[in-house]
DNA sequence: AAAAGCAACGTTATAATGTTTCTTTTCGGT
DNA sequence: ACCGAAAAGAAACATTATAACGTTGCTTTT
């Protein structure tokens, strides 16, 4: 019920990056499951990490691959995918529909409320909170009458550091 | 007719249904492409005419057997795919990432900027134009010196019709 | 301890979605 | 009629996701 901030922050939270280290942003949601008494499982956990470890959107196929690089075991399709779908039911991850790949979630504490900037050129994404657009797709969806339950914001282009690039 | 309304319009657009029926709809696709200078091919009109025949947004396979029902013929998946592709080039069409599915667009004419409600009960989607929504994401795109090319913007949840329903 | 219950996990197969490649056809312009 | 470009067809492949079923390990009850 808190709220840590009421003003629109557009562009990319200083409190998401570098503040913390995947290290520590991993301990948080161990701490966060002791509080809500489910299991961070071996499992869970380690794709988490390796989440936290890729710098971009990470496809389930790729953790797949990742899993068994690093545990030296094979997994299948399904166990991944249902640690994906208990990281997103905690907050700790959140899909990109567009690029059908996951990422880490900067702030699971806060009841967050995502948009991304994914840029095509490198293909990272940019998570961004604005209280603001949340505020009017509640307002346009009780103009329908329509309960919503997952909003899916995704901007696509080209960031700036890319941007830049291209045009020297 | 090139802006019937500037003021946010937050509800499904009146102009959107009824106004015109599908026949209309394809007729405005075809001339507008006589003006553009780009081929409607009878390939791309079916499978514009099959979306307007829908009252759901459409899978691409379901397109591919809807078109094969339609023509007793069999149509391979690149036909459909570049087909969908074309049209939502056009703006005929939008791809609704969360469902992996696709929706004919309500007004092609208009540089469009949709947003969609949908509905995880009776699997329809809603349509509806917030130039307000634009306008945030622009800004914060524009704090990030992000370049965008292409929005998501989709809410899942309960329609009112289902919702009412549900209570009953 | 034996047995039941439960959540997580593993394994196999398969469904669903999307793309590449190459060939053939169509169509507008000359 | 002929040529070149755009579109379409066909087959195989690649990627993403889930169904179906069984196993493990832990806890609770008896």
């Amino acid at each position: 019920m808190s709220k840590p901030s009421t003003r629109p922050r557009p562009g990319r939270d200083p409190d998401c990056r570098g503040r913390q280290s995947p290290r520590e942003r991993v301990a948080l949601a161990v701490s966060l499951c002791e509080r809500r008494g489910v299991q961070m499982t071996e499992r869970r956990r380690r794709v988490l990490e390796l989440l936290w470890a890729s710098d971009k959107p990470t496809s389930a196929y790729q953790l797949i691959e990742a899993v068994r690089l690093r545990d030296s075991r094979p997994v299948g399709p399904p166990t991944v995918y249902r640690a994906l779908r208990f990281l997103m039911a905690q907050g700790f991850v959140s899909r990109i529909e567009s690029l059908n790949a996951y990422v880490p979630c900067a702030h699971p504490e806060r009841d967050h409320d995502c948009l991304f900037f994914i840029c095509s050129d490198c293909r990272t994404s940019i998570e961004v909170e604005d209280p603001r657009i949340g505020g009017l797709l509640a307002e346009d969806a009780a103009a329908l009458g329509f309960v919503a339950t997952r909003r899916t914001v995704e901007v696509e282009g080209v960031c700036a550091r890319c941007a830049e690039a291209g045009a020297a």
